[in-house]
DNA sequence: CAGTATCCATTAAGATACTG
DNA sequence: CAGTATCTTAATGGATACTG
């Protein structure tokens, strides 16, 4: 996001475990604030950018912007250009990107349940 | 990690996002470069402070202890103290931390299909 | 419409030294 | 052994104004 000094530690920690371990390798792809967000939204097919940035609620143009060029640059999803006046932009999932499906399901169906035990927590101590 | 501001925009996003959608929910719990790989490591059951260290190449103990920290806090890994000396102080995962390993698996495979896919892209180029 | 550009605020990560 | 404390740097996120 925006300009990394290619020498960092902090940098070089990253490509360490990037290439160290494909857990951490996806989780740079796809992890941050916003990602899987903008990804949820195109799971039931194209969207174009304003249609983006306005389901997603209190996101900048700016965010939205680096993201999908991530997004974009990662493979995951896929930009077409629509040579029209006034433009047309769309986003899709590309077929790697699709794989994810299932995965963020079950890892919004795990946050539900932890948000409920954690519920609970607090009700049985108040 | 640290301090934050209660009122910046960022945290007040972070907020919204995370009561809005149980994706971005899980992911602010686990996510963070840290994390997932800290969790990995006890798939197979307890270990101590300095085996953590030991197992995660480049970690500095103030990142191992914060995230640690969070995800205890998180009740996610449970901690626990020995009453003895030297200090002894072990780390697992929890049943609901346990219910990440399945989707953490998928994950990686999620990644080294990618990997898999980039390289070739690159291969084709070169 | 679909973005860029610029600047500033906030947060995460790391180095190092030290302690019960 | 299992951390804290303190300080510094790097990176991310946001506000605002502007453009082809």
């Amino acid at each position: 996001m925006g300009k990394i000094k290619e020498n960092s530690t902090n940098n070089l920690n990253r490509k360490y475990i990037m290439s160290d371990c494909n857990l951490t390798y996806s989780v740079c792809l796809v992890g941050g604030r916003w990602k899987l967000l903008i990804l949820c939204k195109l799971e039931h097919g194209k969207l174009r950018f304003s249609e983006l940035k306005r389901d997603i609620c209190n996101i900048t143009e700016r965010m939205l912007t680096l993201h999908l060029r991530e997004l974009e640059s990662d493979g995951i999803v896929k930009r077409t250009v629509y040579a029209e006046v006034p433009p047309r932009v769309e986003y899709q999932l590309t077929e790697i990107g699709k794989e994810l499906i299932p995965i963020w399901k079950q890892l919004s169906s795990w946050g539900a349940k932890h948000r409920e035990l954690s519920k609970t927590v607090c009700e049985v101590e108040s």
